[in-house]
DNA sequence: ATTTTATGAGTACAGTCGTACTAACAAAGA
DNA sequence: TCTTTGTTAGTACGACTGTACTCATAAAAT
């Protein structure tokens, strides 16, 4: 009967506009106006895709999930090299990942005080520790990491590694791809393969 | 001749209650009115005392480091002892540490889109790397760090896993005493021994 | 006792916030 | 063509924000 919109397209529209904001401004910044003027609309019309704030930024943090979920899945590498991608998407090496996660972790720190996102930050940092394990158990099958070592250690291991880099590189600008901090974590890869 | 006040003893306590605020609220929280509230004075005041929000902001990362930098000097031990007590000052295991932390994590997070911030954010993240820089220079003279090892690698690598190992820590909500990222920490220093 | 200062409480201003409306308009399905 | 739906734009409300005042009071130094 009516006009008839792909709700969506909208609702990511409006997310990714979200993204932007919260990298450009901050948490402050992720208004109704604010957003809905970012991403083109009318304030009315952000309002009928997102009833309330708390589902704007509970939305966010699925998009950042689903943007490196597509990301990752897209990658057609193996062994090393898959492992190294796999990771990079998870680090602010370029300016799409670092607008994700500064994104990531304005919603992450706003998770702290406000319990109701809690439920959807926790998700999110379940999905990178699944990724953590994926990377290990890959590096295993391609005999590079050495059976002497725990493997659930080892995880948890990458995982700090990988935040305290990415924290560091949020922090100081940039990471430049051949970096110091890209090479510890390269190093420490290595490091695996060996007892 | 006049009413004399201690006024470093109110800027601190005034920077203290903010450190609260932030723990509880987030940095919404970190108002005119809700400081002075939880300080227990009057707004008047807290103004009197830091002129500007961003003069309040800074100062609570100064007293953090100060904090921080404190209980460390006040650390009578040696060698591994030493460095597990200095490196467990960086990380949300009991209350204190965690309020600390939290207030860090606001703040540092408030820096990326605030660049009035950034060197005091930049400034408490150059202690923690002294701190490890520190921490590794005491294995090695303990005999527990082998010559073989890259200690500017080591350095790097101890700080962001300290770092990745406390945004754990806050956003699972506690970091028990004997639980499996403490114990991460502990063997990862344990293999600094080793070649 | 007088002077000097910081305090507390209060008021004010111009913004912004989330949320909730209304009303006019545009487009697609029946 | 008419109906249904989503769009804009605008308004409104109460609450909060940083900043900037006033003013009477309490306390320490002279």
């Amino acid at each position: 009967m009516p006009r008839r919109i792909d709700a969506e397209a909208r609702t990511a529209a409006i997310a990714e506009a979200s993204l932007r904001v919260l990298e450009r401004e901050g948490l402050s910044g992720l208004s109704v106006r604010g957003v809905a003027a970012e991403a083109g609309i009318a304030a009315a019309s952000l309002r009928r895709a997102f009833a309330t704030q708390h589902a704007l930024r509970e939305f966010c943090l699925q998009l950042i999930e689903d943007r490196v979920t597509a990301r990752i899945a897209a990658l057609e590498l193996t062994d090393r090299a898959l492992v190294d991608a796999l990771l990079l998407q998870l680090l602010p090496i370029d300016k799409e990942r670092r607008l994700e996660l500064v994104a990531h972790v304005q919603l992450g720190v706003l998770s702290l005080t406000d319990s109701a996102l809690r439920p959807a930050a926790i998700r999110l940092s379940e999905g990178v520790d699944r990724v953590c394990h994926v990377a290990l158990r890959i590096l295993a099958e391609a005999g590079q990491f050495h059976p002497s070592r725990d493997p659930e250690y080892e995880a948890q291991r990458l995982r700090a590694l990988l935040d305290g880099i990415a924290m560091y590189g949020l922090l100081s600008g940039e990471l430049p791809e051949g970096g110091p901090m890209l090479r510890v974590l390269s190093r420490h890869l290595d490091e695996l393969a060996g007892p």
